[in-house]
DNA sequence: CGTAAAGCCGAAACCGGTTTCGGACGCGAT
DNA sequence: ATCGCGTCCGAAACCGGTTTCGGCTTTACG
């Protein structure tokens, strides 16, 4: 241990002395300004001088502090993110793996995240312009979008980068933005489809407050996959603003004491379908037989439920990783335009859904 | 809208001109020295003359750029905190409350959170390392912590400030750390005291894997309770190295087949105690007649099942903050030894618990 | 009234880099 | 041999602050 560590050693009798440019200037025999440059990749440098810097650069073990850098150059090479802690569902089981999949990117090409809260949409812009006015970070990433979001207003405003977590302005897009989506509008449709060729005809749909923006593309998903079947859309069996498992469970109830009722109802998430089981159990109703379900996100509990909720699964480490290399590319430059990335969720078959039976009247 | 944005407006006209120190300076007809050492209190400023830096400052909005300051002080205003996405547990649904605390706690002070994950422990080291060596952050706070702790040793060699969230080296405890922790042998205690008040005399355990140094102290929790209600300790009754909810089923399973089985099951940790549930299920046993739980966490789930699960819960978000709050007091120079909390994890009684049904023998 | 000790502020160096500018040198063409 | 041009590197300014040092005023005191 203390012969494999013998170079670190050194450091520790003389302690935290690390190394700058002008150590490695004095080394080369070169001044810090050819250093900075070649390392920096500046054209006026020879190739072999640049590769000599290189090679002692990594020998030394120098590495440049962000913040002298950014004294100069502005930028420090963080990103951005900030948590709104009023948001009715806390990000649920999905932050760590959001997190995760955004440092892991940011680490990998020399970023870092730095994060911030805010506890009410009013505090939100004053966070953003707190941790730009002391540069803490180079750009934002936006999570849980709206159709009008203030903070991609504002933050365009000021010319900062910044990428969307889902995209804005419902039914008209916007060119000038970046942002990653996951097709919940697809997976809605798709979902139809597979109640459909289980035999389902009336199908519901209960989707969250209409303010985001994924809840108007999730539920045209509902009516696309209604038009592609050929089946009328009955404005009874949707209910919009639903947001937690007891509103899911409203909306169940309600949807069930109708005189025609459906037998499958397509969630928008999962949180609110499990709503739906406590209703079937209140009924005495066996969940994928008498009433069927499908949902989108993906959470552990809709895994462990019995029977398991059939649902189209989102990958938050996805999302983090390209986000942060979304903003990353953008910051280093690449045109906002091409900066858009559209995935699918991927179907998680489960138990919640079978072949209805026709307890009432047959179609 | 626009009127009331005429403040800003003027920033929109001359674009990101901010004021820095030096105009400060000429605005006041002093020198940017004079200006500094008036921000920072030092000694040899007349106290008017700090005033009317103070006041001028406010009125110019002007804010230190932290990156410029780091270049001399060498501290950037950040905390470092990593986040093992390793873990068994994920984290969640806490690390929104958690960050949230730290981040709202942090930035009353002016610091901020950078944060940086590890996929594996090896990997611990390397982020840790690698954060300090670009100079990211000032210290660390470290959650999850284990008996034998190696970034706890990590950080100390190297001189790096941090404050853990739960205490190290069971049974032994080390007096030059910093920490914050929940009471969960109190806890853990007073669940048994309960059981006790109930009626109940064989009262079982069910706790995670014992490398955590908080598993042993609700270990410890527990055995107290029994001591205390002078019960003799069986060591049949006590499971562990059970870390998840099919786990935790597991685990109720073997005890219920017992020739002796409890009437009753502490379990350190709500998502466990889920698996409880099950088992009940399974067997048609009422959970707070034929079986009563108690556990620990808060987590919403134990909410929302039926009967609610009675628990100690954890509040997340006062962790956070007082951890936040903790290591900038170190790193403001508190001396290290004061910077201790134990707080008590607060009752939410459920109704998973309830007097014993003697089915099979009295005793 | 003289002098030493505070009190208070300005000048300048410094932190660790980046960037601009200009000059030395080598090379081919005239 | 001279000129011109491109290549490559050094010198120095700069970024926005902090900190050291020294000197000029006051004040306290013998």
């Amino acid at each position: 241990m203390e012969e494999i560590r013998d170079t670190n050693s050194q450091d520790q009798t003389a302690p935290a002395r690390r190394v700058r440019i002008s150590d490695l200037a004095t080394a080369l025999g070169l001044t810090k300004s050819t250093v900075s440059r070649a390392l920096n990749d500046y054209a006026d440098i020879a190739p072999d001088t640049r590769e000599r810097v290189r090679t002692m650069a990594a020998q030394m073990g120098y590495a440049p502090m962000p913040y002298a850098q950014a004294v100069r150059t502005g930028r420090v090479r963080a990103l951005g993110l900030v948590l709104e802690l009023d948001a009715p569902d806390r990000y649920g089981p999905f932050l760590a793996d959001f997190l995760g999949g955004i440092t892991q990117e940011a680490s990998l090409e020399g970023w870092t995240l730095t994060i911030a809260s805010s506890t009410s949409r009013a505090d939100m812009e004053a966070t953003l312009a707190r941790l730009l006015q002391e540069h803490k970070v180079d750009g934002f990433i936006l999570p849980r979008t709206r159709i009008h979001d203030p903070r991609a207003l504002f933050l365009r405003a000021k010319g900062v980068p910044f990428v969307l977590y889902g995209r804005v302005g419902y039914g008209q897009p916007d060119p000038g933005l970046s942002w990653y989506d996951v097709d919940g509008r697809g997976a809605m449709r798709d979902g139809v489809a597979r109640l459909v060729a289980l035999g389902h005809k009336r199908i519901a749909f209960v989707g969250p407050c209409e303010a985001y923006n994924f809840a108007m593309l999730r539920r045209d998903g509902y009516r696309d996959g209604l038009a592609l079947a050929q089946i009328a859309h009955d404005p009874a069996l949707e209910i919009m603003g639903v947001s937690d498992r007891a509103e899911g469970a409203a909306a169940a109830r309600a949807l069930l004491d109708l005189p025609d009722p459906p037998t499958a109802i397509v969630y928008a998430t999962d949180a609110t379908a499990l709503g739906a089981y406590d209703v079937a159990r209140e009924r005495g109703l066996t969940i994928g037989r008498d009433l069927s379900l499908i949902a989108y996100d993906g959470i552990p509990e809709g895994r462990m439920i019995e029977p398991p909720l059939t649902t189209f699964a989102v990958d938050s480490r996805h999302a983090g990783e390209r986000l942060a290399a979304l903003l990353i590319a953008q910051l280093r430059g690449a045109p906002v335009a091409d900066l858009t990335e559209l995935v699918s969720a991927q179907l998680q078959p489960g138990g919640s859904d079978g072949p209805p039976v026709f307890t009432k009247r047959e179609t």
